[in-house]
DNA sequence: TAGCGGTGTCATGGAACTGTCACAGACGAA
DNA sequence: TTCGTCTGTGACAGTTCCATGACACCGCTA
């Protein structure tokens, strides 16, 4: 449930600015790279949820770079999207024989891509995996979005969801409010630690009203834990 | 049961965007693919009630397409409609036998195509199969297109009805804007993500005179939510 | 050609949410 | 106990998000 990243390869700097821009603003994290090779080095420590290659690279062709991808155990799950400058039929075949899940031509709108990034990325969501989270009589379903105690729904705003969220899928573990505010805002945000204690006070305040808030554990001098065992 | 998918597999965007809006119109749910490994990709997650395959496809004809189809144990109960430009008997004739259900020869008015597609489906339902979804008083019956509180008839517009449609054969779960665009209003097409609160609106409203705009929920940060249990 | 239903976009206002701060309280080391 | 550090808590101002009404556009038809 965190901010997808994705990876764009692309040698033009103007193109790839833009297009970083544009997904930063709908809240993706990006990655840039000029070629397959410096590409093929982010892969590795980004894993991007989704690569956005261009058809034409300086030292190898994105078709090549995709097609190389596909045929690793270990990046054939990265959908790719091609972009082309070239309109003909045969390229964009050409794109999707390469193993490419999608290709825009340029030049495309912002809208055109993120839809088309939408599209793919929820078609390689893997469906229905275990939705149901439960703990001590809280439950969390995240495909309705829900949160109950019993037969009682807890309202939550957002955060407080998504950090529950992570708790509970990451149990009797302790996180540093940094690793918190990495996972759960977003590698890329810049906000203050100590707002982490205040969104974990209104999750605690949620959970009050049924006797919950015990889960939410405070590691003094270390950070946060999620955990059905008394601390 | 809910509404027809219907998975179109034909490479020229006008032919398609014209066949996809007639049949929206008419109230199936519409996905496309431009040739046949889109198709085939599709077929998995989309679960089609019938297809229309084009004859000529940029990489495998649409014959090859459905006779494999038919071959295969999972997709051989989907029925095939074959779109064909030429006119010649002996096309037609390669058409059923490779497995086709009908077929359908270019220029043909959407009225024709709509006969055949509701002939076909009805040849291949297992008759008797009531359309009907209902939730806390609200009846939608697909197969008379009416959507009714008790006795009273509900008017809703196309978009509507579709969103209704769409929401009450998949209740109790979140969808954000971007898919609810991507799965009422169709992939390809390239809207606001605002519009979809417009319509959501106009839904409500056409709902609020049986108190039964509850149904339809706002879940902040994420998206909406069709549930009969109080948000 | 004017009227009409249906759609998508925009501007606006208000409600909900967020991040920060200041201060109080708790805890641990000497 | 005492002090310094870490955490809990309430308040608040700025921001984001959503509901809503208005409006322009399109295709259709009378």
């Amino acid at each position: 449930m965190t901010a997808k990243r994705i990876l764009i390869v692309e040698d033009e700097k103007a193109i790839r600015d833009m297009v970083a821009f544009g997904l930063r603003r709908a809240g993706y994290e990006v990655r840039e790279a000029e070629d397959c090779r410096q590409a093929r080095a982010r892969i590795v420590d980004v894993r991007p949820d989704l690569m956005l290659v261009d058809w034409m690279l300086p030292d190898m062709s994105g078709l090549e770079l995709t097609r190389s991808l596909k045929r690793a155990k270990d990046t054939e799950e990265i959908p790719v999207i091609m972009l082309t400058a070239r309109a003909e039929e045969q390229d964009k075949v050409g794109g999707l024989e390469g193993g490419a899940d999608d290709y825009i031509t340029k030049p495309f709108s912002p809208r055109e891509l993120l839809a088309r990034i939408q599209a793919v990325l929820r078609r390689a969501a893997p469906a229905g995996a275990a939705d149901v989270v439960e703990a001590d009589g809280l439950k969390l379903d995240d495909s309705s979005h829900r949160v109950s105690a019993g037969e009682r729904e807890i309202p939550l705003g957002p955060t407080e969801y998504r950090l529950l969220h992570f708790f509970m899928t990451h149990p009797e573990r302790v996180f540093s409010r940094g690793q918190l505010l990495d996972r759960v805002w977003g590698g890329n945000t810049y906000v203050e630690e100590r707002t982490v204690d205040v969104h974990i006070r209104r999750l605690r305040k949620a959970l009050e009203p049924y006797q919950l808030e015990r889960l939410v554990q405070t590691v003094r001098g270390a950070g946060y834990r999620f955990s059905t065992r008394d601390a």
